[in-house]
DNA sequence: AAAGCGTTTTACCAATTGGTAAAAACCCTA
DNA sequence: TAGGGTTTTTACCAATTGGTAAAACGCTTT
């Protein structure tokens, strides 16, 4: 049997295997609880592990939260960079856009709080990142909505703010689960509504910003 | 001297003086840092007394979390009763709600943390009284723009899925602060961002509400 | 001056926090 | 089966947590 090779891809399952699982239990309590709200033995415990393990794998609590910043963030800009598929569409760059950021909040909510703990907080660990990696990827954004305007594609409306208004409210369905269940009248929310906000969203952007000949 | 009302007044003054610091030192920490990010001592010392003195005047640390709670709440209730004060006149009441809840994440930004904070973790301290004074308060605005709709003063929309848009995208003004001052490329937003932000929401909203006669 | 009152401080407490050091267990290869 | 590296557990630790009990304080009124 080869010698050296046979060794490794065993470790490495179980290694991170267990890293993985770590990461992700650590993703879901910090989700609901923020940074102080969890304690190494919560995470340890959610995975079956105990303190000082985790701790061997993870030098700190603090540079395992980063582990899970980086990791959200990558997801983050996974389901955003849409508005530059279709350069030439408006329409359905908005479109897509606009169902990229719900269906990210619809399948990783709690990347989503994760974020959005973060934000609330001032982004204390966060900003230099969200600053080299975000920002850009919003500006361009930006950007390519400005080039419409300036195409005569759409209206010319504060780009910088529509993003906002974008981020805000989709990102809402998963940060702010638990109230619109509430006003909703459902312990959870569905599809439908996820629909719902959907076309909502929608039909509010192309009507603000597509030019006057939509109906 | 007056023997039992001259004591009175002397004694509430400095009582209700410091349990109102201590509401306020524990909402701007609650604010940042969430529940479980803040402890008596913090508070204690941001209000130059003891913990055990805050113990005093409040039974636990949840007691007065709830305390904090419960203020932010009023206050959240009196920024937003708007959409009931001008029932003849969408446009106005529309602008004029809008106004109003940009007007608390500008004023109020630690108010509006505390409840983002609260929402985000799932509300477990705090559904019972969001189901019981946002919720119909909520309702009631759907209900005005239900009417609205029937006169035809205004296009039937999904009146629950607007509200929600419309609390996440100004409320994001504040809770979304430190990310969106990041993206505006300044230290702290403006008077002038607010207003941006206000005529953007403002004009989608009524570009998507108003009967198509509006331009 | 003493008593009575509301307030504040001092003295503790058990539990939990993040983290270190070292011993023990495990697993593969030789 | 012995050795060697990797992983896990055991044993601690000082600091901080929310909270209790009781003593001390200070101001008014008698």
């Amino acid at each position: 049997m080869p010698p050296a090779i046979a060794k490794v891809p065993k470790l490495r399952a179980t290694r991170e295997q267990l890293e993985h699982d770590i990461l992700d239990a650590a993703k879901k309590l910090f989700a609901q609880r923020g940074y102080a709200g969890v304690s190494l033995d919560h995470i340890a415990t959610a995975v079956g592990a105990s303190k000082q393990n985790l701790l061997y794998y993870f030098p700190s609590k603090e540079a395992l939260y980063r582990r899970v910043l980086h990791g959200v963030l990558d997801v983050w800009l996974l389901y955003m960079d849409n508005l530059s598929q279709h350069q030439d569409d408006p329409e359905r760059a908005l479109r897509e856009y606009i169902a990229g950021k719900l269906r990210f909040s619809r399948e990783r909510p709690e990347d989503s709080r994760v974020y959005a703990n973060e934000v609330l907080s001032g982004a204390p660990l966060f900003a230099a990142e969200i600053a080299e990696r975000v920002v850009p990827s919003l500006q361009a954004d930006v950007a390519i909505f400005n080039r419409w305007a300036e195409q005569g594609l759409c209206r010319a409306v504060d780009g910088q703010h529509l993003m906002i208004l974008l981020w805000a409210s989709t990102q809402v369905y998963a940060d702010g689960a638990s109230q619109i269940s509430l006003v909703l009248g459902k312990p959870a929310l569905e599809p439908q509504d996820f629909a719902d906000a959907e076309s909502l969203i929608v039909d509010m952007v192309l009507r603000t910003v597509l030019v006057p000949a939509v109906r």
